[in-house]
DNA sequence: TTACGTGCAAACAATTTGCACAACA
DNA sequence: TGTTGTGCAAATTGTTTGCACGTAA
C-alpha cells in the first residue's frame, strides 16, 4: 500500500480528494512505526512549510483511513489512541507488540487466540470482540 | 475481600484510614461490575450526603488500591480506565470480558497465552506485558 | 506534632463539536 | 453548483498537579 493506491481506494469510496488527505498520506506512508494524530501533524509540518493541516482534520480522517484499510488502530500506549500502517499482513487476524522505548511495533501472529472465543461462544456470548496487546523493550532497545 | 480487609491491608502497609478511603472502600465493594473513578464519586454521594469524597482523592486512590490488590484495571471501554474488584480469582493469570450492554465483567482463563510471551522472550523482547480484553454482548443481555 | 491526605482550583491532554467558509466532483 | 471537507474556536472529558489546610498516627 502506497500513497497512490490509497488515493484511488478514497475516490473509489467516492471521497474527495483534498489537499489535506494527499498531505496526511504522503505523511502517513513515511512511518516506520506507530504514530498518532500529533505525530503526524508534527510530521506534516517538517515535509512542507504550507501544507499545514489542522490537527481536527487529521482526527477526521483517521477513522475514514481506517474503515479503508489503509491504516489500523492500537491502543496499548497509556496516552491515546495511535495509528500503525496496514500492510498486506494486516488483512489477516493478529496483534502487535509495541517497544516501550522507541515505539516500533512489529505483527505477531497468534491464532490459538479463536479457541477462547469459540468457547465464549459457546457460552452464550454474542459479537465477541477482543483487544491484544503486547509491550515490551525490544531487541535493539534491550543494549 | 471485604471493606474490614481492605483497611486492614492498608494499615499493615502504613497507609492512613482516612475517612475518604473508607467511603471509597464502602462503596467500592457494593459494585457487582467495572466502575470508573466517577461512578465511584456518584456512588459514594448515593451512600450518604454528608460521605462526599473529592473526585481527585478517588484518582489519587485508586492506583494505591491496585498496588494493595483490592481493585484491579481494565482499560477496554474507549472512554478513560475502570477497575474490578479482585476476587481470590484474581490472584493468578486471567483476563475478562465485558459486556457492552449490561458492562458486568466474568474472568476468563487463558493459559495459552504464555506461550507466545515465552516465544517473544526467545526473540529479544524484555519485560513483556500485555493487556487482552474482551468485550461481548453477555448471554443475558442478547434477549 | 508531624508527615501524610484531602479539597479546591486550575492546568493539561486528547478528542469532539458547531459553524461559516473553502474547494472538490 | 451543490455537497463534502476544512479551519478555527470553543466545549468536553478524563486525568493530573500545586498548594494551603486538615487530620490520623
Amino acid at each position: 500500500m502506497d500513497k497512490s493506491k490509497a488515493l484511488k481506494i478514497l475516490s473509489q469510496s467516492h471521497y474527495r480528494i483534498t489537499r489535506s488527505r494527499s498531505a496526511i498520506l504522503e505523511a502517513l506512508f513515511k512511518f516506520k512505526h506507530s504514530f498518532t494524530a500529533t505525530d503526524l501533524q508534527h510530521s506534516i509540518a517538517k515535509i512542507s512549510e504550507n501544507a499545514k493541516v489542522d490537527l481536527v482534520t487529521i482526527y477526521r480522517n483517521l477513522p475514514l483511513f481506517e474503515e479503508m484499510g489503509i491504516i489500523c488502530r492500537t491502543e496499548f500506549s497509556d496516552h491515546g489512541t495511535s495509528y500503525v500502517l496496514s500492510t498486506p499482513e494486516h488483512s489477516h487476524h493478529h496483534h502487535h507488540i509495541i517497544c516501550r522505548i522507541c515505539n516500533k511495533s512489529k505483527i505477531i501472529e497468534l491464532c490459538n487466540l479463536d479457541i477462547p472465543t469459540e468457547e465464549l461462544n459457546r457460552m452464550g456470548y454474542k459479537d465477541i470482540q477482543h483487544r491484544l496487546e503486547y509491550s515490551a523493550v525490544c531487541p535493539a532497545c534491550t543494549k
